[in-house]
DNA sequence: CCATTAAAGGTACTCTAGTTCCGTTAGAGC
DNA sequence: GCTCTAACGGAACTAGAGTACCTTTAATGG
């Protein structure tokens, strides 16, 4: 065997996979903070050398997980009608967030991602995927002309989602499909009164 | 002198002020984690053991200064539109979170509140306080009917930071300007579409 | 199947955040 | 201005997160 091969395959696959499980279930139950690696090592029946070698930080360890939840992806709604497509993207946010383990796992992430410089980095191409992803339906809704031609599809997206993190993660105010609704609504309503477009260059 | 008197003045205020102030530096320097509550009595030229002794926990420290943070409170716009108190409103926001000082202490405190239960109080209420220094101007402007008159007036405030928050925190784009000029009119738009009354109630 | 060596595992160690203990300082009441 | 004690300060101590070092396992290439 030459010098200098990397090996991803079996054994090293399989204790990612393991502690990144495990950090999922250590961060839900203690958060970002009194989180510990050797704990981490623990629940996935592995060395915490292995741990501290290959990921060094919790922060390390959260941009890891959250490069792995990027690459699994959920399909947007295609209702033919822009405020219901928006809605389903609401309320899939919506209960995303409410959801007591995917809920503790997002807030953990956005906490990482503001510690961490590696961890940022990968939250906000976790966003730019998904914000990718449902852009086409506000595309779509240009094209049935309900919407202002001009009009920037990610910052429709990015709109609907803002005042449920802003619930989460600022007001701690509760997040109920009502909420969802709302929001979709709102970036609908912006979206029809051109707010989005990117003439829009205001004063 | 009695048992069991408190005594908040003199001495203990001024090691207060020093250690609040001492935090605030720190955190702007390391941010949440990363932060030592020795070099934090150090700063403040303070025996540790007191900063240990009154506050326990850097979260704790961190809702203290939250607490004290909610005191002083900026004038709201009063301009007679609701378009522009609402962009007044949101470059306020703006030019707090891009601040290098700021920007790092509101980024410090939202993280504490996502770890510790009294953080998290301290932020809700600190953010309910400025919710609702800012709701008259939504008030005036359904006087003045420029707004449907049932509309709920906090949310509205809401949906202006809504856009700021979610890019300081989540997705990690560029807050200018424009995005708070934009941040209002949506909320603007969304309000006289009737998004933000009380008899929407959405399926 | 065998040789090679990434990558994992175990143990002993270090270093520092957080605690304990006790002596000192200074604010409140008479 | 004297007393009492709440609150502060310093130093020694403890625990556990993170590191260093060396051994063992198993993936890769021939």
């Amino acid at each position: 065997m030459t010098v200098g091969t990397i090996r991803p395959g079996g054994r090293t696959a399989r204790v990612r996979a393991a502690v990144l499980r495990a950090a999922g279930d250590a961060l839900v139950e203690h958060g970002f903070d009194h989180l510990d690696l050797a704990d981490v090592a623990r629940r996935a029946e592995v060395g915490k050398t292995t741990v501290y070698r290959r990921w060094g930080t919790v922060a390390g360890l959260v941009a890891d997980l959250l490069t792995d939840m990027a690459e699994q992806s959920l399909p947007r709604a295609d209702t033919g009608s822009l405020i219901e497509d928006l809605r389903a993207n609401a309320r899939l946010v919506q209960r995303t967030l409410v959801d007591p383990r995917q809920g503790a796992l997002f807030r953990a992430v956005i906490v990482a991602a503001t510690c961490d410089p590696r961890a940022a980095e990968a939250l906000h191409r976790f966003y730019a995927i998904r914000i990718a992803e449902w852009a086409p339906c506000v595309q779509q809704a240009v094209r049935r002309g309900e919407l202002p031609s001009s009009t920037d599809p990610s910052e429709v997206i990015r709109a609907v989602s803002a005042p449920l993190y802003y619930r989460l993660l600022v007001s701690g105010d509760p997040i109920d499909e009502a909420v969802a609704d709302r929001a979709a609504e709102a970036a609908a309503a912006a979206a029809r009164a051109g707010v989005y477009t990117s003439t829009n260059s205001p004063n």
